[in-house]
DNA sequence: ATCAATGCAAACCTTTTGCACGCGT
DNA sequence: ACGCGTGCAAAAGGTTTGCATTGAT
């Protein structure tokens, strides 16, 4: 087995162990673990970028051509509220989601606003800048996102 | 003059002054100073808070009945491309509008997302926060918003 | 008088929902 | 067998567009 092959065999290995970790976190939640479901999950882990549910359907319905929206947003609802996805909103035309990075708990990315590829951001604003809310005000959240385009997505 | 009446008349000025300024600069791009596009900036500038298209349309009715979205649409359209005012995407349901910060350049906002409320925020995470881009990631803009409930919409 | 702005209506796009049926447990 | 998940269809929002008319310059 050549290096290549060796190191495609480990990717594949982690997804797998990856997905499984999803689906488990699902299934002890009491959901049911449909082919359906398994598939968002595989394709978003797969795809490791934020995608459209447009993309998302597209994909699917070369397996399930019956598949319609419905059942996506479903199932991104779900995953969302268990948050085992991220959804973002840049770009035109709606959301878009990729699988939770599960490793780091409090993160922001760098997101290429082309191919929806996505960095880490090392630290938090909130950490870093000397945050003082205005009187008064309850900070809930943040958001912070760096958008650009990612090496292969421009030409030079 | 009381010292109420003073200050209620000096804020009317201001804003007076500052809707002059926004109108003088459309129309200087050649956009023609109708009173429907007086009054979003009017009213925008006002409120001095994120508003939704719906509720803009809402307040315009009363003025101008058969008003609808398109021209509320449009003519938001056209203040974007023209830097008066800026848009968000919190909460649900859509976008929402507000003049823009004229007077700093570069900022980042406190939104109440109650009331839509905005404070500056103090700095930029871009120039605080020791940015380094991924290897060949070309950096071309970035979003950093603090979420919550300003004094006035949350009870404590 | 000219050309942008508006009203009206319809279309578009993403997302959600009600209901009956099918499938994972 | 039970009850969630799915397909279908339709609706719900928000936003955009074509076209004829109105209105600012």
């Amino acid at each position: 087995m050549s290096e290549k092959d060796h190191s495609h065999d480990h990717a594949h290995h982690s997804h797998a162990e990856a997905k499984h970790r999803f689906l488990e976190r699902l299934k002890g939640q009491g959901f049911k673990l449909t082919g359906k479901r398994q598939m968002i999950v595989s394709i978003l882990l797969a795809e490791d970028r934020y995608i459209s549910a447009k993309e998302l359907l597209e994909q699917m319905q070369k397996t399930f051509p019956r598949l319609s929206f419905d059942t996506v947003y479903r199932n991104l609802h779900l995953l969302k509220v268990e948050g085992l996805i991220e959804e973002s909103t840049f770009g035109d035309g709606g959301s878009k989601y990729r699988i939770a990075c599960d490793t780091h708990d409090h993160h922001h990315h760098y997101i290429c606003t082309l191919c929806g590829k996505t960095e880490l951001v090392e630290g938090c604003p909130m950490d870093m800048l000397g945050i003082t809310a205005p009187q008064g005000f309850k900070i809930e959240s943040h958001r912070f996102e760096i958008f650009g385009q990612c090496a292969d997505c421009h030409p030079v």
